[in-house]
DNA sequence: TTGGAATGTCAACAAGGCTGACTTAAAAGC
DNA sequence: GCTTTTAAGTCAGCCTTGTTGACATTCCAA
């Protein structure tokens, strides 16, 4: 851990290869964290990861397109619509025909679609919470800059278009 | 940073339910960002992100046993034991009988499979190191709190020790 | 009217999780 | 010394979730 890196000066010591590693390493254990408590829910349920990120965007979404539902997921056409179509036959999701452009179906959550997406992110959102409050705020803001920098450009479009609420 | 629960003034601002949602997203599209350019070249190797889990882990502490391994990585024998026997089949990981307990099994990378591991984690390292760049050394201190504050208390032991090279 | 886009569906396959049952070898404990 | 426990490996089977490829339907738009 020492510090003198040569020549690089203390403003480097971040980019050392045992602190990327360590980056590394923190983001895939953080990760299982943060899948685990819904990862129980869901199981309970039946369900899947899948099915939770299905439920998360159309409730983020309502009304999304099962292509831009697509493309935020970033899986196949056939992936995706083995999950919903599990979830609209079990009622968790309803699909309507669009209004002005009849080959999409728009995506809405059913009431029984929303109390599982509430379940599942109050666990979620309440794991997020308590390391919020660990980290502090100045930690927050530095935690989101570092992932936003960390997505492709792609993911990050549409990260920042959720963000902005379009 | 003591945040008062009662006003609710700007202090806690980041822990309303749509900064903890978009935390949720940031995670969930960071990570795809994460694994995006080790993927690519383990499809080109016909591995996956098993196998790349392990060379990592086996990489950071060569000669680790089979259990140990096992409880890092939080999945089943049977499920590790199917991604190693096809990385020392093809020869990038040696298991050596112990010593001193011969029911245990010490895993080493050999050559190739350093290699390979180095391929993986410099990709890996350069989008870390980049996104830190970017987002500067302050955010990586937070970045870095938050994480380690959302793994779940066996991961972050599991991440502590491997910082400390044990 | 026709091309192409959006959607859905079928089949087949692979990776990588899981459980359960069982073996082997060796260490530990009585 | 004998028994139990532990570490590792293996076989069989199952599930979820990803993939390709092929093909049908609907219907907007040029």
């Amino acid at each position: 851990m020492a510090d003198r890196i040569g020549s690089g000066g203390p403003s480097l010591l971040f980019l050392t290869d045992e602190q990327l590693r360590q980056g590394i390493e923190a983001m895939f254990f953080a990760y299982r964290g943060f899948t685990a408590d819904p990862d129980r829910i869901l199981d309970a349920h039946g369900y899947g990861r899948a099915h939770h990120r299905a439920l998360h965007f159309i409730h983020r979404s309502p009304g999304t397109t099962v292509n831009n539902l697509l493309s935020i997921l970033g899986v196949t056409k056939q992936s995706l619509n083995r999950v919903l179509r599990s979830l609209i036959e079990e009622g968790l999701v309803e699909a309507r025909v669009g209004a002005r452009d009849k080959r999409e179906r728009h995506l809405y959550l059913t009431e029984a679609g929303a109390d599982l997406e509430r379940e599942l992110s109050e666990v979620q959102r309440e794991r997020m919470r308590a390391a919020y409050r660990e980290a502090g705020p100045e930690a927050v803001r530095g935690f989101r800059m570092v992932l936003e920098a960390m997505m492709d450009p792609v993911q990050r479009r549409h990260f920042n278009r959720l963000k902005d609420g379009e």
